[in-house]
DNA sequence: GAGAGAGATGTTTACGTAAACATCGGGGCG
DNA sequence: CGCCCCGATGTTTACGTAAACATCTCTCTC
């Protein structure tokens, strides 16, 4: 009867349209369809879905009837393009297999859904220049305003960083040196105030099991180890290196076992520091009697270990939060002062600390 | 003569656009820049982008040149407006607290990244159908053509699934019935396997510490530990009840360790296991020698825990690359036959299994 | 040597949104 | 009573890309 079934006005385009559409399998309403269904302009359509002012009341109300209909979403792509924003942050990271770096993604995607922003997943395989380079060059046809990265690795030297323009940086728990903002869990602080723990309980000097080479923040806790036990006139032991791994652990663990004047080890995660309590118990030597073991993370593991492990407490949510509050900040104000964010520690006392036995 | 440096012919456009640009903060490229400084049309550039045939090598390696020079990146926001796909898959999750869960998440970026997707983050607050019935309306406008499922609560019933069109769903370690496609472990054989072990081993019967009510995943270990002792003609213990937390594991735990009767315990999962372990410690129980146990997951610090776990190690990975595999293959036909993939288990026995002690 | 065909390149157009500008009533004020 | 301004809405245009179509130049064949 009437235009249902194309009066031949102008037909061609009109069919030519309606046939794509369908052929697209049901392609979502656009704004052009929600404006003819409420009978006005799609400017008026993208007044409405954006909320500005300056709309009658009526005429918002059937925009928006018009929007339920037809389930009309905002294409997001043609927003961005737009708006030459994607709201989006992308977070390169190397492997989540590290406790604290998946807790610290989960507090961005948190921080960041709350401020609107979605996070896209930049994995990096292997944590070699090449590897991360690519995931950098990668980033350039990405559809991300800003980049969280937490690469822990020593592998951001300044010629691997080289971000498209106008793409915002903060770095987690690194040393981006002075080019990029950095929020970072006080390592120095927490291992300082584990070893002098050890030290007032009357040992005569503490052991460190210490994380891999070439990570960042493995090494600004050993240095922290080592400056404190100087401080308190203590000469510091041979190191003993894992590589966060429980397994590396228990390996450590069975040659510090062997030592028989160890009597305090501060390990530098709560894995190792299980792995560590293995073989402590597997060669007879009582913790925390024999050995005190203080950990670092404080995952929630921790409090069921064997004994209940005392360690450094790390507020992962919290850097999280930061970075994306950082990122933000950078977004909006073209600011370009770059400095560390330190993010506090704290020691939780439990069960594996206790003065050395009497001799 | 030709229109090379604009005989100002047209000026006024040319030199707003190029004004516009510059206060834009050094926008990046676009085909067009690129075009003018190769002396080819825009089309050309698109062409070579793409890596399409029909070129000329000396054309081609004048646009490489040109993109070289400028430092052009595609505009991922204009690309996905034009070709109507976004190249990536959202992840919606319930924090990213369960090991399993991580794991998942990693092999999804990964194999994503291999196939040239991007993952996005949709994270759940909260289990709760509200809240992840806003998941599901925010994902509509948001930049994903696929979605992956990794809530394993029993969250999913069809009123809450209700996907924009065109989005492809897949569902991880869940009962998402008929309306979508599965990837799930074979909680069943698992746990079957970890029972026939203890009770091979000579143990009477077997007890169970499970999982959260709620939980798809911990509900299909529960149904299989009854039905596999069923199946040997013994009776199924009372059922004991944790969260998945180590925490909870060593509350059950010390329940269980105050059962004389009870000698073999199956654990939903590791972290329990771990808390179970301490509890039974505590309570002057030996594993395996009084009691044994079996875990769930083989996360990788179960061979360091005291003693060694015996646990169902599952392949997380595969989970995840095939949840990946079946989202693009969904894409690329609009395949509608929904199934389950199951990936296998298998136990891994360490030192926590033993045969009942002699009485 | 004329036509066909294939390869190389250019031109037009559309994707969905939103800024910028244009239009159109009507109410207040001189 | 006429002018100006303001609120509400419509029209035009541009964002960067790529499909579809158009053109143009060779070369090969009969």
């Amino acid at each position: 009867m009437d235009t249902a079934d194309g009066t031949s006005a102008e037909p061609a385009r009109a069919r030519a349209r309606t046939r794509k559409r369908a052929a697209r399998r049901t392609q979502s309403a656009s704004m052009a369809d929600v404006a003819r269904v409420a009978g006005v302009s799609s400017q008026t359509v993208s007044r409405v879905s954006n909320g500005f002012p300056g709309v009658n009341e009526e005429t918002r109300r059937q925009v928006l009837a018009a929007m339920k209909e037809l389930g009309y979403r905002p294409n997001s792509a043609a927003r961005a393009l737009k708006r030459g924003e994607f709201r989006t942050i992308g977070v390169i990271t190397f492997g989540l297999s590290t406790t604290g770096n998946v807790r610290t993604l989960e507090a961005i995607a948190t921080s960041a859904a709350h401020e609107g922003y979605s996070v896209t997943l930049l994995p990096v395989a292997v944590p070699t220049q090449d590897e991360v380079r690519g995931a950098f060059s990668r980033l350039g046809e990405l559809a991300v305003d800003a980049v969280i990265v937490i690469l822990e690795v020593h592998l951001l030297d300044a010629s691997t960083l080289s971000m498209p323009p106008h793409v915002q940086v903060v770095v987690a728990d690194s040393d981006a040196g002075d080019r990029y903002n950095v929020v970072d869990t006080d390592q120095a602080g927490g291992t300082r105030t584990a070893v002098r723990h050890l030290l007032d309980l009357g040992h005569r000097t503490v052991w460190h099991l210490a994380g891999p080479e070439g990570s960042y923040a493995a090494q600004r806790r050993t240095d922290a180890w080592r400056a404190e036990l100087l401080a308190a006139g203590r000469t510091a032991p041979p190191l003993v290196r894992g590589d966060w791994s429980a397994e590396s652990g228990y390996h450590a663990g069975l040659r510090i076992a062997a030592l028989p004047d160890c009597t305090a080890v501060f390990v530098a995660n709560d894995q190792m520091a299980l792995g560590l309590l293995r073989a402590l118990h597997e060669s007879g030597r009582e913790v925390p009697e024999d050995v005190s073991v203080i950990g670092f993370d404080d995952i929630p593991e921790a409090s069921s270990f064997l004994p209940p492990l005392t360690t450094v407490h790390q507020d992962f949510a919290e850097v999280g939060r930061l970075c994306v509050e950082g990122v933000l900040r950078q977004m909006r104000q073209d600011a370009t002062e770059h400095g560390t964010t330190l993010v506090p520690t704290r020691l939780v006392v439990r069960d594996s600390t206790a003065p050395p036995r009497a001799r």
